[in-house]
DNA sequence: AAGATCCGGAACTCCACAGTATCGTATAAG
DNA sequence: CTTATACGATACTGTGGAGTTCCGGATCTT
């Protein structure tokens, strides 16, 4: 089977545990293992590619076990997608450099960017799903892309506060292209995501549309 | 199976018809039917999803014909994706009004954006293999993103040529903005891409990185 | 220690799909 | 008309994976 074929998809909740009388207390400790096998799987032989088996090997859990906390594999790969949210970039600690510029730059980071390779890797492998399911298309949406362009408009609000860049740029649509153009880098050309691409969007593409243009800007 | 598993790719080559002697001539009529059959089914379900007895049925052909002609599925599917390069901005027929922006308004053609769709929908389906079938990949961008990248290159470096833009714009990144932010709306964020969309990428990203801002540019 | 519950493992059923084989028919060549 | 070929349809086989069931052992509670 291709389809996700979630009844009613019960997405998140919890069916709120009613007693624990007795014995070992009903604790589910192992779902994060499970989960984060799901993604590596995931990330590995895309949705379709990837067994129950692969996932309760890689997690070193039996099959049953997973079938006890999840009604479907459709189920558990919603949920690991929507659990992957918590990321990084959270609060405000984004950097605060003074200039738009080293607020980007400075988000360069080896961690961000091998994260970044493997979310990708994940959403190639729920692509497919996406048209069939919408509400995997949110939740991957709102997991891998949407927490890195909120970063971005971020940073680009900031910068127009400060008066650093025009009022009226579009921070919706630019915070996006970083991350499209990193998709389209590493899922379709195969090339890396590496620090000098990233560097040469933000100063061949963001800033100039944004209006900082730098004749001089020797891209390093 | 989710492998694509071609010993020897074999990709394009038909080996040399020997000698049709008798009875009707070898033609192989109804490929064309068939790849199309298998795009459309492609853009339907994914490659997964695909099955050999839904293309033989939606070409109204013989599952035995799809395989007397492709040794496997995987062999349709990349001839299939091949065969759709020929496409329509093929040569230097693309619009010329003299200015960056009327040309690539005037690139904005219903027939375009309907067919650009379809496109990313195969490349949805497609997305999975592509991380282990480099040829795939390979295919599927030369049929897909490539064409239109290099048109909206042909455009701009004519804009070069005639001193609108400076000339150290960095071209073959800017051209894959409308590309990969198109792919982005379409698959994951599951909007439109119409012409209002296109229009605001032009006139919101594209013509400011490239210089040409618009302080008074409302979007029409 | 006794009792209850959960876990990992493994065997099992069921079904969908890749790929093969067969057959009757349509069509073109001779 | 005869003959060879390609075709569509359909029945068949084999495999792999989803989901289920069962069991022995581990772990916590009392």
């Amino acid at each position: 089977m291709t389809q996700l074929d979630l009844g009613q998809p019960d997405l998140g909740e919890r069916t709120a545990e009613p007693s624990p009388k007795l014995g070992r207390k009903r604790d589910h400790t192992r779902d994060p293992e499970i989960l984060s096998a799901a993604l590596e799987v995931l990330a590995e032989t895309g949705y379709d590619g990837m067994t129950i088996d692969m996932v309760a090997a890689r997690a070193k859990a039996g099959k049953a076990t997973l079938y006890r906390r999840w009604a479907s594999k459709g189920e558990l790969v919603i949920d690991a997608v929507a659990c992957m949210k918590k990321g990084d970039l959270d609060d405000a600690k984004l950097p605060d450099t003074g200039t738009l510029r080293g607020d980007l730059i400075a988000m360069i980071r080896p961690h961000s960017i091998e994260d970044g390779e493997k979310k990708l890797q994940i959403m190639a492998g729920l692509m497919s799903m996406l048209s069939r399911a919408p509400e995997l298309a949110e939740a991957a949406n709102a997991a891998i892309v949407e927490p890195r362009a909120a970063a971005n408009r971020v940073l680009m609000r900031r910068a127009m506060d400060r008066g650093e860049i025009s009022a009226d740029s579009d921070v919706d649509t630019l915070s996006l292209i970083t991350p499209s153009m990193a998709a389209y880098r590493v899922l379709i050309l195969r090339k890396p995501v590496d620090r000098d691409f990233l560097v040469s969007l933000i100063d061949g593409v963001l800033l100039p549309a944004v209006g900082l243009a730098h004749p001089g800007t020797d891209h390093r």
